[in-house]
RNA sequence: GGGCGCGUAGCUCAGCGGGAGAGCACUCGGCUUACACCCGAGCGGUCGCAGGUUCGAACCCUGCCGCGCCCA
């Protein structure tokens, strides 16, 4: 680094404008290399593969989040000495990319089919180079200390060749292969989609009764999708079922089309169920194509790419699928066929989860699969035998819900944009052949025209941005990789995938080295402030980019840090990030006073600490080792917890008030100095992953170090607990807050400085605190003989009871006193009693583990004194 | 129908066998020389309901009621 340094330095500025500051400190800590890993010598790995966003896509709040946990449990890494790398990169995303290219292409009056296939590809990476990957410089903003020089894309020259060599494998493995089988069909993308790219959604549409036949050979069937009956190849009913006994084995003509169709039996047909009979489209339902190959049925396909109805020979030939349903109906009800109609009949349809959100059809189609048995089993094996961890472990039985029942993976897509499937065939079609990446095709021979599914190669991410199938030192040395970050909702879309590949392509590494990864970290969906979830429709998504710009990007992080509890989901709203922030605010206005004041890291810590100083570093030490137990644990929200309590309620709150006093005192002053020194670094270097920018301002400054990005992880703060310090200052704490609680229901003014009396202090321990009591609430102390107390209080401690009288200037507000008093005595009373009922049990005092027994038996002792001293204030209190 | 989970202060959530907590909101008082994005004090909860286990249950078990998500 040729940077110079920032001098260690008292004058901050007075406030922290993140605008102004974060962009250029990451562009230092980007060419300073930090986030590179050195890829060599005797550090540990630590390496995190970015779930990779899509090539069309802006950051929203998830990805902010997602990538917030990620980049704590990596920058945490990167101090603890570990060799780094966080991997970015985005994938290619081919429908999404199709959507959006397919509608300019609309816009300018032309299509994709007449621009051909090749022009299109062209056009598209053209539009990648112009608009794709916005995402990536929000990334920077965020401060995702990721691998830049390591960036890789799902399309890009080392996924290609991953891709292929897969696909080559899996065939020669007979892991793939390509058949007519229903599938989901989007009409709109006209493309297969796979199984999990479809949601079931309840919609109310309509149950229609026909009528097959007539007279006493008539038969009813039911559907809520009328125009497939054009598509009806046989009736089926039970074999048992008594009212079709005498029809099974006939033939019955299929009104409007005129085609005649046999009668069945099935056992799979339910004669519970409706009418008992059932019509058959196989080629258009799941269900009726098992029956179909059963019973050995034409299957004709009656709806076209696009949804609509061809090939039957009627009038609907060439009507939308939703415009046949009515018409055909119409003509049913014309001829009379019309049973019963039920509307509005709720019954579950899947839609496309991908471009617009249209019904699927199911389609006979003939479409590439992975056959996923072998590879399944794998992948929940893994788990199972805990090679591979999921944490939070109750994710565990989503998880082998979805492995150990998994359907072969139509990964066919017909579409342009992607990786074309590496098998061509014979001029005359007999015979085909799947090429590897280097290999070249017989003359005259043609590719398939389809491309792959996205995770496909997304599926191969863990290994593919390492070099594979290149046996490369990244390779090498970061395979497997340590932690998998995403969230529940897709675990299924690709982890089960990249469990799959990566436990099959690497397998020759035996067992526990071929694994993507040693856990699977699984956070929940950011929620908005009431709980919501977080949709476009319901218009309550926020941008985080808009809250960065208001409030900073550490306040944005600090805040999805703190919401998020394993595996649940994390509601945030404007005010919390108003209150990171203002913590923020607070931490930098702390530091500034501990630099100003001398502050340094450097001093040597005292020998002689007084109990602030032995209190403020035992708790620290405990907070260090709370928070890297509770971040190993992938409990964010409790680790950024501890250290906001720490930082306002007890180093800010107590501490930095103690250190006043201190200062004041020569002989303390640079015990202090290296007190806030030592804690103020060790806080600021905890703190550094969750929020980065501002630690890093205020940890240059402290210290006058390189980066806080490269400082040494606190896992050992240094100084054990001490008690008996800690203790007083438990006592010290108390004192003052009733003196602070008495002048307040006195109403004297805060600002105004109170005469007063201490007494007790040094047979509770206290008396070393004289003054910190003192200025804690803005006493004078009072040597004079005539200093003349118009009230006092009395403050049971452990130890003994501290006596205080002041002298407030007038009369006291008895009615505010005796209120005081009296809630403190109704409090004491119930303490009293529930120790008592409990003491009073003998089989608690036999049973009960003594130290707890000991410890209500001192809480009855302290309630009783409590009461009795209360009792005596009020009887002593004047009459009003 | 199967699985996972949730019902704790006005809101959002921690706590998961021995004294009910936090943030935000609210009330009162303060521009006290780090900080009004602040300081001090305070109000606020039969921990969904009913049983059971236990010396002791918000916490463990059973049932019920209500809610959410995933899969079929």
């Amino acid at each position: 680094m040729t940077e110079t340094l920032p001098p260690r330095t008292a004058d901050l500025p007075a406030q922290w404008i993140p605008g102004e500051v974060e962009a250029g400190m990451y562009q230092r800590w980007v060419e300073a290399g930090y986030f590179t890993p050195e890829g060599k010598g005797d550090k540990p790995p630590f390496c995190i593969v970015i779930p990779p966003p899509n090539v069309t896509g802006s950051l929203h709040i998830g990805h902010a989040f997602e990538h917030t946990l990620i980049d704590v449990l990596v920058r945490r890494r990167r101090m603890q000495g570990y060799d780094a790398l966080w991997l970015p990169g985005m994938d290619h995303a081919s429908i999404a990319v199709h959507a959006l290219v397919e509608k300019a292409l609309a816009e300018e009056g032309t299509s994709r089919r007449e621009l051909g296939r090749e022009a299109f590809i062209e056009r598209t990476w053209q539009w990648k180079a112009e608009h794709g990957g916005s995402i990536l410089s929000q990334m920077r903003r965020l401060g995702d200390s990721v691998d830049w020089t390591r960036e890789r894309f799902t399309m890009d020259e080392g996924a290609n060749h991953a891709v292929l060599t897969m696909f080559k494998k899996l065939y020669d493995d007979g892991l793939i292969y390509r058949a007519e089988r229903m599938v989901n069909w989007s009409p709109a993308l006209r493309s297969v989609l796979s199984d999990i790219e479809v949601n079931h959604v309840e919609v109310e549409g309509e149950l229609v009764s026909i009528r097959y036949g007539d007279g006493d050979d008539a038969i009813v069937v039911a559907t809520t999708r009328v125009e497939t009956m054009l598509g009806d190849t046989a009736v089926v009913v039970h074999p048992d079922d008594e009212r079709y006994a005498h029809l099974i084995g006939t033939q019955i003509e299929l009104p409007l089309v005129g085609r005649t169709i046999p009668i069945l039996a099935d056992e799979h047909v339910d004669p519970e169920f409706g009418t008992g009979a059932v019509k058959v489209t196989p080629a258009h339902d799941p269900n009726d194509f098992e029956i179909g190959r059963r019973h050995g049925l034409p299957m004709p396909t009656i709806m076209d790419e696009s949804g609509r109805i061809t090939g039957t020979g009627t009038e609907f030939d060439g009507m939308d699928r939703f415009e046949a349903r009515v018409a055909v109906r119409e003509a049913l009800a014309a001829q009379g066929r019309i049973v019963a109609e039920k509307r509005p009949y709720l019954h579950s349809v899947g839609h496309s989860s991908r471009g617009p959100q249209e019904p699927i059809e199911p389609r006979l189609s003939l479409q590439w699969f992975v056959k996923v048995g072998p590879l399944a089993q794998a992948a929940g094996d893994a788990v199972r035998d805990g090679r591979v961890a999921v944490h939070p472990k109750e994710m565990e039985p989503r998880y082998f819900a979805w492995v150990d029942n998994m359907h072969d993976w139509c990964i066919s897509r017909q579409l342009w944009w992607g990786h074309r499937i590496p098998v061509w065939y014979s001029p005359d079609g007999s015979e085909q052949v799947c090429l590897g990446p280097d290999e070249q095709p017989p003359a005259g021979w043609t590719q398939d025209e389809d491309v792959l599914d996205t995770w496909f190669s997304s599926g191969q991410w863990p290994f593919s941005t390492l070099g594979w199938p290149e046996q490369t030192a990244d390779l090498d040395r970061f395979y497997p990789t340590s932690v998998l970050v995403t969230g529940y909702d897709i675990l299924f879309f690709w982890v089960a995938r990249m469990m799959m590949f990566g436990l099959y392509a690497m397998a020759d590494r035996g067992p526990e080295q071929s694994i993507p990864f040693h856990t699977i970290a699984l956070h929940g969906m950011v929620r908005d402030e009431r709980g919501k979830k977080m949709s476009k429709s319901a218009g309550n998504t926020v941008d985080p980019i808009q809250w960065m710009d208001a409030y900073g990007t550490d306040a944005v992080r600090f805040t999805l840090a703190r919401s998020a509890n394993p595996g649940t989901d994390a509601p945030v709203g404007e005010a919390a990030v108003q209150a990171s922030r203002n913590f923020g605010t607070k931490l930098w206005n702390a530091t500034r006073f501990a630099l100003a004041n001398g502050a340094d890291p450097a001093l040597p810590l005292p020998s002689e600490p007084t109990d602030a100083d032995a209190w403020i570093l035992g708790r620290l030490n405990e907070v260090a080792a709370d928070v890297d137990a509770l971040l190993e644990d992938f409990q964010y929200a409790k680790a950024v917890e501890a250290l906001y309590h720490f930082t306002w309620d007890e180093l800010c709150d107590w501490y930095v008030e103690l250190a006043k006093v201190q200062l004041r005192d020569e002989s303390r002053a640079d015990g202090t100095r290296a007190v806030l020194g030592h804690t103020f670094d060790v806080l600021l270097r905890l703190l550094h992953p969750v929020s980065p920018f501002l630690t890093e301002a205020l940890w240059q400054a402290l210290t006058g170090g390189e980066s806080v990005v490269v400082a040494p992880w606190p896992a050992e703060a240094g100084s054990p607990v001490d008690a008996a310090a800690a203790g007083r200052v438990t006592d010290l704490q108390k004192v003052v807050t009733e003196i602070r609680r008495f002048r307040t229901e006195q109403r004297v003014p805060d600002a105004r400085r109170v005469a007063a009396r201490l007494g007790g202090l040094d047979g509770t321990g206290l008396g070393g605190h004289r003054g910190a009591v003192a200025a804690l609430n803005r006493l004078d102390l009072a040597e004079s003989p005539d200093f003349t107390p118009t009230a006092t209080l009395e403050i049971a401690l452990p130890g003994g009871t501290v006596h205080v009288e002041l002298d407030t200037s007038g009369a006291i507000d008895v009615a505010a006193e005796r209120a005081r008093l009296g809630r403190d005595l109704t409090a004491a009373q119930k303490e009293l009693d529930q120790a008592d009922k409990k003491l009073g049990n003998p089989k608690f005092v036999e049973k009960a583990p003594a130290e707890v027994v000991e410890g209500i038996r001192a809480r009855r002792a302290t309630a009783a004194a409590d009461i009795e001293r209360i009792t005596s204030r009020l009887g002593a209190l004047p009459q009003s």
